[in-house]
RNA sequence: GUCCCCAUCGUCUAGUCGGCCUAGGACACCGGCCUCUCACGCCGGCAACAGGGGUUCGAAUCCCCUUGGGGACGCCA
């Protein structure tokens, strides 16, 4: 049988990098073995999926360029389907009515809590022969096995077992018949023949019931695979207040889609020593029963490095638009200045990110009064102003603006002068650019024109 | 509280069924080389098996306990 793996977001907010690494391990496990993956939308949450988180999961992925062999499925326009399944059970028992108020239910739980037990749903209408007279509308539970364990063996966590004792009878439907997550996830992973389900581990504790139902609806589960979550630098579960965590945030901030997908491969990931897998080496390579069990913490320098590693390797050709967006975030005209491509060129060693490069470009595209002070101080002196004043001279008389004539122009001035190149060159530099860091002197002449 | 799970340098990790580990690589950090600055590159350094018991000739690797961390316990997903 091929493998065929999902991945299921809800349309809630944003794809962000722990969902990304989800659905990029999910998305290299059917590519590996030649299956299919599918993306399904959970958006049976009416009051919380909008259109806008929906479009910025497909952006995202896009982005990270994760193809999906089918779908988007949405679950939203699946309703009829769960009905259908739950009238089904209904009839066969394997799920049962409630009339138990939610202050009953919110009650026993609290009461269970007090007494330091585990809260679950006592079976008070499991067994009910009639709706209680004046009952409101019921929800439909799972009628959950009392005994015995579930197991199961997780592809990277090993075996897990559970004991039915520990587990109640879930809500399948509410009482305006829309159906639940666990209810739904296994209807949808049952109707799309998926194989491998891959999911952050937040839900292992989910899979012994969703088991149950598959049981009651008389299928076998498929493979189940938890990946650890991704924290942040401070070691608690990564959010917004560690910085960026929208994958589409990375490429506005100039990352590259594929030192992210590499960064996030090897977070829980690896391959002996190696640090940099294009996308057919992590393809060749990948496996999620290789997958770490602990979690793992998102570190925004190792990212750095990575996109920088990406930002050398990459067509320049490719570079140049995403140079000319962060020139123009910037309110930079990209054609004020030298040809981008040169300017690509002359950066791309220097910039960890294309936010970086535009950062480092600034004064290449737009007129600038503001010098650095400590550069400015140790620079421009009254003593480097003959030495300007010469280079004034010398760099007018140089016919062929390129590089290695003005190369030799600045070396001439030195000689002329009796000085150290750095003496000269790096007066010019600060008073040309403004900043004491540029590409070497010879290659910044050239780029400022 | 109850269940489930996790635990190697600051961080990501290597560590094939216990011996080749005086624990390897990468990021970060610190030094040096290169050099007109910065960066790249190269060389070197700092730095970890959470603690305690076992099992064994031998344990980072197996077992138990402790500690610490995470997750779940929803008519959210």
């Amino acid at each position: 049988m091929s493998v065929r793996t999902r991945f299921a977001p809800s349309p809630t907010g944003y794809l962000h990098v722990g969902g990304a690494r989800t659905a990029l391990f999910s998305w290299l496990q059917a590519r590996r073995h030649g299956g299919e993956f599918v993306l399904r939308i959970e958006d049976t949450d009416l009051e919380r999926s909008t259109e806008a988180a929906r479009q910025a999961i497909l952006d995202g992925m896009q982005w990270l360029g994760l193809d999906y062999d089918e779908g988007p499925y949405y679950q939203s326009q699946r309703f009829e389907r769960y009905r259908y399944v739950l009238e089904q059970m209904l009839e066969r028992g394997t799920a049962y009515r409630c009339y138990c108020t939610r202050e009953r239910v919110d009650a026993l739980r609290e009461e269970l809590m007090r007494k330091g037990l585990k809260p679950r749903y006592d079976g008070h209408c499991r067994d009910l022969a009639a709706p209680p007279p004046g009952a409101p509308e019921p929800v439909i539970r799972l009628r959950n096995p009392l005994d015995g364990e579930v197991r199961f063996r997780d592809q990277v966590f090993g075996p897990i077992s559970v004991s039915n004792a520990e587990l109640d009878d879930l809500v399948l439907a509410r009482p305006d018949g829309t159906p639940t997550y666990n209810f739904t996830v296994v209807v949808d992973d049952l109707d799309m023949r998926i194989t491998h389900v891959i999911r952050g581990d937040d839900h292992v504790n989910n899979t012994p019931r969703q088991i149950n139902i598959l049981r009651a609806l008389g299928a076998e589960p498929p493979v189940y695979a938890h990946v650890p979550m991704i924290l942040g630098e401070d070691g608690a579960k990564l959010s917004k207040r560690h910085g960026a965590v929208s994958v589409m945030q990375y490429h506005e901030d100039g990352f590259l889609p594929e030192a992210m997908r590499n960064y996030l491969v090897r977070l829980g990931w690896s391959h002996g020593d190696e640090e940099i897998f294009d996308t057919e080496r992590m393809i060749e390579l990948f496996d999620v029963t290789d997958v770490n069990r602990a979690a793992s913490v998102f570190n925004h320098d190792k990212l750095r490095w990575l996109n920088q590693h990406y930002v050398k390797a990459a067509d320049g050709a490719r570079l140049e638009p995403l140079l000319a967006r962060q020139l123009e975030k910037r309110d930079l005209d990209p054609a004020a200045g030298p040809p981008l491509a040169d300017t690509v060129e002359a950066l791309r060693e220097r910039a960890p990110t294309l936010a970086d490069m535009a950062e480092a470009a600034r004064y290449l595209y737009a007129d600038f009064d503001d010098f650095e002070p400590q550069a400015a101080k140790k620079n421009l002196t009254v003593g480097s102003g003959a030495v300007l004043a010469r280079l004034r001279e010398v760099l007018g008389s140089v016919a062929d603006w390129s590089a290695e004539p003005l190369h030799a122009a600045v070396e001439q001035v030195a000689g002329e002068l009796d000085l150290r190149l750095g003496k000269v060159a790096q007066p010019l530099r600060v008073a040309i650019s403004g900043r004491a860091a540029t590409p070497p002197i010879d290659v910044t002449l050239a780029l400022v024109g």
